[in-house]
DNA sequence: GTGGTCTAGACCACC
DNA sequence: GTGGTCTAGACCACT
């Protein structure tokens, strides 16, 4: 089962880190449809969030046809996000991981590494 | 000089926005001690915001530590985030590189790229 | 509950004379970790400011960690400033209060005696 | 003679802290008519401050009566604030050390200091 | 009804 | 021409 966490104080709205933490875990294969998401209720024992802010995350996800609200039910996956087979996945989980540590060991910190893929996926060149 | 650029539409504060590309262009050594941050004009100029919002976003880094306005100068970098060799920087950089083509061959979108990020940083498991 | 009062005219900008105001409340104790400060629409209220100036200095005390923001829920102080007995404070205040009289008697103004403890507490010494 | 200093970043103009610094200087007779005020010269060299600020606050004393510029001799000083003898202020004054003493002693910070006798002096009553 | 974000625009302090 | 302050007011996120 997916858990959500919140962070208040880093200014993103409390909503849109729930539906971008649903979107993720639909990428990553975490979810897959049919997937019962957290109750309501569930999500604010676990967050802290106000019910109307959970409400409003998965009206959202919804909206957006990733999710459907069964009366009664819950909560359900509709569609998957992405389509890679597990393994591959998996290996390329590995090699991301090796280079990780590679660039920790080199000095970067977790918010250089973020950036540093921020940059080379939208092909930014500041080499000079 | 760095160029902000500002995305509205997807929720993220736009003050925000230029706060982390200024982090971000620290990270990666872009802004160096000394550097002049584009004046609060330009940004308007080149990102459409209002200018309140830009001085929120440079005072948000002044409060930081990391900038300092002085009136009737412009806004310049105090302090630098991180200091890994440009050496390191780029070899790090190309490695990634590879590690992306090797992903969207895979049928990797940038959304799952970043996903995937974020869980090996995190150090999360849930092959299991 | 503290009130806020915003002094027009005198240079001193309305947003740090707000930051002040609640700095010196928490100095003297009439504020303490959990109370709550007045809303934005209040201080507007009693003191006549644009709500965007108490936004600001009640952000200026976020940042400085004195205060916490919970949305729709109000500001409410985090950490205090100071840990005087009351009762200390209290003897202190009635021996000052004795020396202001003889001051004032001795034909010194507010502005005299402000002036007088500024160069007491930076041990000038200009006696030459 | 007179020697100003400027802080920058408390928000607090520098023009203003001039004009505060030399009244300040007036009351505690540090200044008396006919002592002449640093030059502009001076002041920049000392403060770092632009020529321009320094005029400003001259001209804002010269407007309040208590300089008067004197072209290619200086800046003077025209009038007096406050008339207590230099004996009586002494006194005062070592009383005052007398008490600032001990209130540090109890553990006051001069931050403490400063917001007790501006209560005091303004006779607010929060004792409940 | 709470605080937060943003805009448009005026005016000020400073270089 | 630089950053800083303030206003008036719209709209959003959240309790």
């Amino acid at each position: 089962m997916v858990e959500f966490r919140v962070d208040r104080g880093g200014g993103l709205p409390a909503y849109l880190q729930l539906v971008q933490q649903a979107r993720e875990a639909l990428r990553l294969g975490w979810l897959r449809p049919g997937d019962k998401l957290p109750t309501v209720r569930e999500v604010v024992a676990t967050s802290g969030v106000n019910p109307n802010t959970v409400l409003k995350a998965y009206r959202e996800l919804e909206f957006a046809g990733l999710v459907e609200a069964r009366q009664g039910a819950g909560t359900f996956v509709k569609a998957a996000l992405g389509s890679v087979e597990p393994e591959v996945m998996a290996e390329l989980r590995e090699q991301l991981g090796d280079w990780v540590r590679t660039a920790r060991t080199a000095g970067l910190e977790d918010e250089d590494i973020h950036a540093l893929v921020g940059v080379v996926l939208t092909g930014e060149n500041n080499n000079g």
